[in-house]
DNA sequence: TATTTTTGTGACTGGCGGTCATAATGTGAC
DNA sequence: GTCACATTATGACCGCCAGTCACAAAAATA
């Protein structure tokens, strides 16, 4: 059992080394042209063993998106917000979550490719649930908020699959923005473009009074 | 030059065909395995004739991405909204330009490829101007309203950066969700998303009293 | 040590984007 | 009509990649 336990763990630890190669050059701009073959040489084994472990180059890539989404969740109530305003609270929230992104760019070219249309139409019902779950996480995380600061009068009442549904589409554009800046017609420094976007939401969130 | 002037024609007509021919396989859900060599053959023309006219596949899914926003400039200003209080006026706009993209679903999985980051990076500099230029349309299109609308007191006075990046932002969010809901969880049908997204979004322009 | 099982490997396959020598076509002088 | 020349169209070819698989190396067991 011992020994069982001994591969396992060395396999596993394995694994995160082909994860942490596959980052290193999946965060450089020329990412699209880093072959399996590749992330093997850099992780020094052979390309066979990489198909071991992912059975295919997206699965490698979706792992990767999982570990920077779980990151995220990781953080997120570290900081307690508790005692503050509903508003302050999710304004807090809000740029937690947008530096998170901008702290960890080197996942940038990953996300983006898990997030395209076409990646998520061939996807695994499995990656599907597991995705599902993290967006669940954030429910269970945000709407008790919401539903309070609703009660309280912080913010208009509505259904609240408006404020998902705006909060999320902000949040995409706006993280698309960061990590595009500086390869892009720049609209501004990050810090810019965090300030701007969350008063928008802000403004969103609360809404109007009908 | 009558005879330059035909040849000129036909040239431009043929390039028409490629960018037809590209944009009926590119809209079908398997269009990342379509090769230029299957362009071309949807073309009934040789692979290398494609060449003559696109100097890479980008070029050719540029150029489509290009048609798909030009398109959309001359749908908005036929609707005429002047007479409409602004708020009133923007959200008639913005329901527009997100059935718009509704309507012209089929160019979903181009228009999201030229927004890729890693396409945005090693785009010439002569895509980025043309694309700067749409923007610029845009801007020249609403800023108007929005100044006048901040002077007459119905929405909130603040820098027009503000709403730009808001409402860029949340219009990038939504139409991703639009054109993946299909294939991903769905977060409801496209009406209910429109409506949500625009509920969100006015509120985001109107913005908060300070 | 000998045998079996497990794990690691890189040569191989089919298919891609882009190039380029060559073929096909069109043009104008005579 | 024909011929020399210019223009345009073509697909065989190159280097590269994702993914496979027969086999080699290593580890476990006897």
């Amino acid at each position: 059992m011992a020994i069982i336990d001994r591969k396992q763990r060395e396999f596993e630890r394995r694994e995160e080394d082909i994860l942490d190669a596959a980052l290193l050059l999946f965060s450089q701009p020329n990412w699209e042209s880093v072959s399996i073959e590749k992330v093997a040489k850099q992780a020094q084994i052979g390309k066979g063993t990489v198909y071991k472990h992912f059975e295919s180059k997206d699965e490698l890539l979706f792992k990767l998106m999982l570990r920077f989404y779980q990151g995220m969740l990781v953080t997120l109530p570290l900081k307690q917000t508790q005692s503050l305003p509903a508003v302050e609270s999710f304004k807090t929230i809000f740029e937690l979550v947008l530096q998170y992104h901008i702290e960890n760019r080197e996942y940038r070219y990953v996300v983006e490719y898990c997030g395209r249309i076409d990646f998520k139409a061939r996807a695994k019902k499995s990656w599907r649930d597991a995705f599902k779950a993290i967006d669940q996480s954030f429910g269970e995380f945000s709407d008790p908020k919401l539903l309070e600061a609703m009660e309280k009068g912080e913010i208009a009442k509505r259904p609240i699959e408006e404020i998902h549904v705006g909060l999320a589409a902000c949040f995409e554009g706006a993280v698309n923005m960061l990590w595009a800046s500086t390869d892009w017609c720049s609209v501004g420094t990050d810090e810019e473009i965090v300030e701007r976007i969350i008063n928008f939401m802000v403004a969103g969130l609360i809404g109007q009074p009908k």
